[in-house]
DNA sequence: CAATACAGTACTTATTTAGTCCTGTTTATA
DNA sequence: TATAAACAGGACTAAATAAGTACTGTATTG
């Protein structure tokens, strides 16, 4: 199945939590606790998703994470690039870590990087923004994890 | 890493080798030979496409397989499909095999939704004719596996 | 200086994917 | 009509990946 991560899910419920409380911090363990996602797994997401830019840390006493820019400025391809790498459909696409050793005689390659460019313009287009408000996020139920946990 | 199966690349190493012989059927040994892939594997992906409509089966003696339909008219999409499911990021996507449970409550659904139909247009899009010419299959080294072998 | 909170890394476990094998069915041909 | 070639389907094993956990270190506040 061509599918996200689970991290990458997790990840945007966080970031969603998160940019309900935009002008406050908010720490580890109080995310773990409102979206009831185990607390070791939501702290190491944070530290990808800080150290890939999608969110600040402060740290310290009364320290915490915000999201490092607006809701519409953040798109899904920083989320997965930050939580799963670079999105690279293929070892035979431009900007992959490994590249393949017969690169050159490859005949495939310029056809997977068309497809790839593709796919990440779409993930380009969409803002976390955007993936919140779609459908308005007034239910209380918001914030519990099942509703958005993926199927393996 | 957001990437495809190792199964949906050689599938497509496979279709190519067939669509080289388009008067011709394959039989599955015979491929397994001509693209150095483990020949039970060749024949697990091959029963998957055939399965999948991308490829026809003629059984017995002097058998084998050949393509559904000319190159140019099988899409990246439906080889996906036919080696790893439907396109499906995540579970809260209409035409997901389990749908999550609390569906109607989940303010995310229409996003990944959205994210889901871009990236399913963008495969749509590119033929296996596509990925085959765009650099020529002149050279005598296509057919060997490990030019396009996957990282993982 | 003590408590809080993030940073980084190493490790274990679980899940998924890949690969193999076996049995059954179909069909051409000798 | 018997035999061999070739696909169909499912069950099983092994390897690779991802997820989850734990521990040690560093920074900051009060």
């Amino acid at each position: 199945m061509f599918k996200l991560s689970r991290m990458t899910d997790y990840g945007v419920v966080l970031l969603s939590s998160m940019a309900q409380r935009p002008d406050c911090l908010s720490t580890a363990p109080d995310l773990a606790d409102r979206t009831m996602l185990p607390a070791p797994t939501v702290a190491k997401i944070l530290k990808a998703l800080a150290k890939g830019q999608v969110i600040v840390a402060t740290r310290g006493a009364q320290g915490g994470y915000s999201l490092a820019r607006p809701a519409a400025d953040i798109t899904v391809a920083e989320i997965i690039a930050a939580l799963d790498g670079p999105v690279a459909l293929t070892a035979c696409v431009d900007g992959s870590d490994d590249n393949c050793s017969v690169e050159r005689l490859c005949p495939l390659a310029g056809g997977w990087n068309r497809i790839n460019l593709a796919v990440k313009a779409a993930l380009d287009d969409v803002s976390l923004a955007d993936l919140i408000s779609e459908c308005g996020m007034s239910d209380p139920a918001f914030g519990a994890a099942p509703g958005i946990t993926l199927q393996q």
